[in-house]
DNA sequence: GTCCAGGTGGTCA
DNA sequence: TGACCACATGGA
């Protein structure tokens, strides 16, 4: 399958997925579910997925190709032209769409974390518990752990992969998802209620809920504020000594539509800068 | 050693 | 509500 408007690097270096396997430069296995694909970078924004592995995913959706990136980047040119050097430099990006468990856990760490130390976490609980995808040459890659297992994780076990304080909401929220486990009717939500609802999850407040609405759940609404994009707003308004509801009143007073896409180009922006 | 990271929960006014 | 603080821990 061929994918035109994507960047493969940028989206592994965007900090929305932190599992891709890295085989080259524009050249990843990428994991969904129980299945994995391998994808390379044909031309500069053309990609091509060359081979699955176990079992078949919905790469379309994945990738989210329902979305036309290229007309909805005209339009947050036209929209907002300040950051027309901020969009140009994450052309082709995509709001991935990653499955539910996986994204509230890893966005649980997430929290107050760096992206390197993220990823490690991550890794190391899918290397234990996870399923193998994709093995060759010494490079392997696991599924994320199902949640019957997740929620057998002691806090110890959490705090020994670098949870840290977040141990414990891992471990709660972990059994609250194995006994609710409606989260994929969830989809169904409005943003209110699916906020409402994920906010409702120890470890989960307002910026995580909305990484895990925007990665997860399609939501093009939601508009993540961390600590980049506070420095982004701050520095972008001259408003250096701004509290955060003064940022988060800015941001919605600024951003009208694709407020999820656009912050995205944002943070990638910045954090790169 | 110091500062920081895709912030949250608890507490108090 | 909104402001303030403690929190684990490795990366830079």
């Amino acid at each position: 399958m061929k994918l035109k408007y994507i960047h493969l690097d940028k989206i592994n270096d965007s900090g929305q997925t932190f599992r891709w396997l890295k085989l080259a430069q524009g050249h990843y296995v990428v994991p969904y579910n129980l299945g994995a694909c391998e994808i390379i970078q044909t031309s500069e924004y053309e990609a091509e997925i060359v081979q699955e592995y176990g079992i078949s995913q919905d790469w379309k959706h994945y990738f989210d190709e329902y979305r036309n990136y290229s007309k909805i980047d005209e339009e947050i040119l036209n929209l907002y032209p300040q950051y027309k050097e901020a969009t140009n430099f994450s052309k082709g990006i995509r709001i991935l769409n990653q499955e539910a468990v996986e994204t509230i856990f890893t966005f649980i760490f997430s929290a107050n974390n760096n992206i390197k130390r993220i990823m490690n976490s991550v890794n190391s609980i899918c290397l234990e518990y996870g399923e193998i995808l994709y093995s060759k040459d010494d490079k392997t890659l696991y599924s994320f752990p199902s949640i019957e297992k997740m929620a057998k994780i002691t806090e110890d076990e959490f705090t020994k992969f670098g949870a840290g304080y977040r141990a414990k909401y891992l471990v709660s929220t972990a059994n609250t998802l194995l006994q609710s486990n409606d989260f994929k009717n969830w989809y169904n939500l409005s943003d209110e209620q699916l906020l409402k609802t994920l906010e409702s999850l120890m470890g989960v407040g307002p910026k995580v809920a909305r990484c895990i609405g925007l990665f997860s759940y399609s939501r093009e609404s939601m508009f993540p504020v961390d600590t980049w994009i506070k420095k982004a707003i701050r520095n972008e308004y001259n408003m250096p000594e701004a509290s955060d509801k003064q940022i988060t009143d800015k941001i919605n007073s600024i951003f009208t539509k694709h407020r999820g896409i656009i912050q995205q180009y944002i943070f990638y922006y910045y954090r790169f800068l």
